[in-house]
DNA sequence: AACGAACGCAACCGCGTCGCT
DNA sequence: TAGCGACGCGGTTGCGTTCGT
């Protein structure tokens, strides 16, 4: 048995709100303030749930709210640390609500990072993600890291690895962390993979087939590379810092449970997804030259478009 | 010019959390 | 300490607008 309805919604309007009702719940708030919201609708004169003021007056009326684009700087707020609470993120745009934040993210900033080329859920190359479900889906073809590297190949090592335990991290601690959206109610305790195409072109042609496995599988399966790497390791290398330590907002320093990216690193975000401009960004550059390294090492790594993915 | 598809945003819904009694 | 009610959050939906054919 669920919890009963807030209001009568028989009674209570819904829909959009008319200029008459914003003067009235606005009226309302600013000689009273806002105090037990249940009680607004009745004492400001509407016929609306107090829930709905409330969403009313916090997404719209309230004072100080900018309704002009995003700015770069508030696009870089809101995709660093975005799988932390949209409120968290809004806190931090003066200005803003988690609704705004939120509907920004879904419907631009996501897309443009698939279309830099990094998966948006976990900021990772998309590749790289494909690495992990790859191994996944072909358990018996892992390739062995190699074993006397370069001084490059131990950065790129070093890298991985910390990038997979991340993500491995993220994902136990975090569960909607790499899980399609739709997918993330308990219910979905399976799902299915599509088998990448490989590359280069004397690999077989693309398999059709799908592989059913369950997501407890991927988590430890997965994002296992079999290495223990000591903390000492975590080296911060290309303004990209894989480290499993703190959280710290203002201070320039984002983990979610994620990766760590230093602020400021991926002001040229918006122009490199959008293709206008050849200018680099740090932060996008970082991601995109790790895939690069990862392309040339493992040159049979499946090459997929992010949309493979959900 | 007309129509359908895609997009963007405001608003709703259900549920978890918090605080009060 | 348990129960209840209000608040706040994330996911989703509905609808108006814009874009492409």
């Amino acid at each position: 048995m669920g919890r009963p309805p807030c209001c009568d919604k028989a009674i209570v309007k819904k829909g959009p709100w008319t200029a008459e009702e914003d003067a009235k719940l606005l009226a309302y708030t600013s000689t009273h303030g806002i105090g037990n919201w249940t009680s607004v609708p009745q004492k400001a004169g509407l016929k609306r749930c107090g829930k709905s003021c409330r969403l009313r007056y916090t997404n719209y009326l309230r004072p100080n709210l900018k309704h002009e684009n995003f700015t770069a700087e508030e696009e870089e707020h809101i995709i660093l640390p975005h799988s932390c609470r949209w409120s968290i993120i809004a806190n931090s745009l003066p200005g803003r609500t988690d609704n705004d934040v939120k509907n920004y993210w879904n419907t631009k900033l996501s897309k443009k990072l698939s279309q830099s080329g990094i998966d948006p859920v976990t900021h990772r190359p998309i590749s790289d993600v494909m690495l992990s479900i790859h191994r996944l889906s072909h358990p018996q073809s892992h390739h062995p890291l190699p074993s006397s590297p370069s001084s490059s190949s131990t950065i790129t090592t070093t890298k991985t690895t910390t990038f997979n335990r991340e993500l491995k991290n993220a994902f136990l601690t975090k569960p909607n962390i790499g899980v399609p959206l739709h997918n993330t109610s308990s219910a979905a305790s399976s799902f299915t993979i599509p088998t990448p195409q490989l590359l280069p072109p004397q690999a077989p042609p693309a398999q059709t087939s799908q592989l059913e496995t369950t997501w407890t599988d991927f988590l430890v399966d997965g994002c296992d590379l079999g290495e223990n790497v000591a903390s000492s390791e975590v080296k911060k290398e290309n303004s990209v810092v894989a480290t499993s330590e703190s959280w710290t907002i203002g201070q320039g320093w984002y983990d979610c449970g994620m990766l760590m990216y230093e602020e400021g690193s991926c002001s040229n975000f918006l122009a490199a997804g959008s293709g206008e401009g050849e200018g680099s960004s740090s932060f996008v550059d970082a991601i995109l030259d790790h895939d690069k390294e990862m392309a040339s090492e493992f040159p049979q790594l499946p090459i997929c478009d992010s949309s493979d993915l959900y």
